[in-house]
DNA sequence: ACAAAAGTGTTGAGAGTACACCCATGC
DNA sequence: GCATGGGTGTACTCTCAACACTTTTGT
């Protein structure tokens, strides 16, 4: 095999570091940014909150890899996924020299039903803003995930992936304030998202507290 | 060490790819954007232009990496240099598996003397708009590469990365429409420019052909 | 009736765009 | 004196930010 021939040849020269994948899940509940971590079940880190993610297999591509640990060890599968960063600063890890390929995965509220898989003690969301000490450096990939949310927010689609298909306005409103971490002028956000056209009305319901309110589904128009 | 341990235990269940780094080096000369290419001496690919790369040392940071082999391949030192994208498909090196960390860099004009190293047969510059076929999925790492410092250019302040110390700013705009691929309106750049305090009027100078221009320095005043 | 959230317009400031001519120097 | 690139101003449009009250429902 092709494999054997660079591995023999150049063993000593290139000697390989280990290659893992480490996902960064957001959601919006209640107003709050929330990250998915597992406790870790085997040392280094052992009982550590970690990130999902794992090595990679030889012949998985690196996404789908970042997917399989996801679901393998929080039962949770997602919409959109996007590479982040490399992670690759020797001594990131106790045990030697391993590279992390980091991704950024959005979930919509409701989807996120977190079981414990075979590495991890158990799974559960938390908030942004009150995150306990991670593992490895997955604290720095968490603060390198929500600064590219934020641009996403903004110049791309983000928002929708982290609303389910059929959302008001105020809940859209919410997403924002929760990922930007301000608070935005009502008016202001509703007349930009409705000039946007990414957004279509449909029958009106969602009768809560207070005064029903129109139901709307994201409509990718523009480029 | 602490590497063996975690090799031994997990040898076969996770084997370990190889990991390398690819530079895309930018410069813009007379008005053309152009990329630091490599002719590949040994096999696959031999004979075919490609980035400057190699695999990365156990105990040497990724960034470290990606300057030794450009400095080792091509002579060439640079200035800023950051992260791109990491590229993983299986099948994406004949030889086996190689995940591959592409790195993005910047070069003025007159730095770049290329001279070809051990794994060179030579090293020259390519316009962008016109390069050869390359080794590997280099041309896809150019493309992002491209999309990247574009977007670099506008949010950041690349585009005095790609210029001398001292500059005028007709060649600041040259920068800006090499890099683009459009032509600007000399005097909304100009404005647009000076009123955005990045850069300090010096003595004026650079008689070449016609009225001498003023030349500028980049001051990295805004946040 | 009242609590709770939905919905609605106007105004001012700043940024970007389009557009054409005169100026200083080398030859 | 002419060729070559350097340098300059105005008007229009559009986007963004600030700002407060009325409407509809459930209880």
């Amino acid at each position: 095999m092709a494999e054997a021939v660079l591995r023999d040849s150049v063993d000593n020269k290139y000697p390989s570091p280990f290659v893992a994948v480490d996902v960064v899940v957001f959601r919006v509940v209640e107003g709050k940014l929330q990250v998915l971590l597992i406790e870790r079940r085997k040392p280094p880190f052992q009982n550590t909150w970690a990130l999902p993610g794992g090595f990679i297999g030889l012949d998985e591509a690196l996404e789908e890899a970042a997917c399989r640990e996801l679901r393998e060890e929080t039962g949770v599968s997602v919409t959109l996924i996007e590479q982040l960063y490399t992670f690759g600063d020797p001594g990131r890890d106790p045990r030697g020299r391993v590279i992390s390929v980091a991704y950024l995965a959005l979930l919509p509220p409701g989807e996120g039903a977190p079981q414990a898989g075979d590495d991890a003690v158990r799974a559960a969301w938390f908030p942004v803003m009150a995150l306990p000490a991670l593992a490895f450096d997955h604290g720095e990939m968490v603060g390198r995930a929500v600064e590219r949310l934020r641009v996403k927010l903004q110049i791309e689609d983000a928002a929708f992936h982290l609303l389910p298909s059929e959302f008001t306005l105020s809940e859209l409103q919410s997403v924002w304030e929760a990922v930007l971490g301000v608070s935005l002028d009502k008016r202001n956000f509703r007349r930009r998202v409705l000039n946007s056209g990414q957004v279509t009305e449909i029958g009106r319901r969602r009768s809560g507290e207070g005064r029903p309110a129109r139901l709307y589904r994201y409509h990718p128009r523009r480029k």
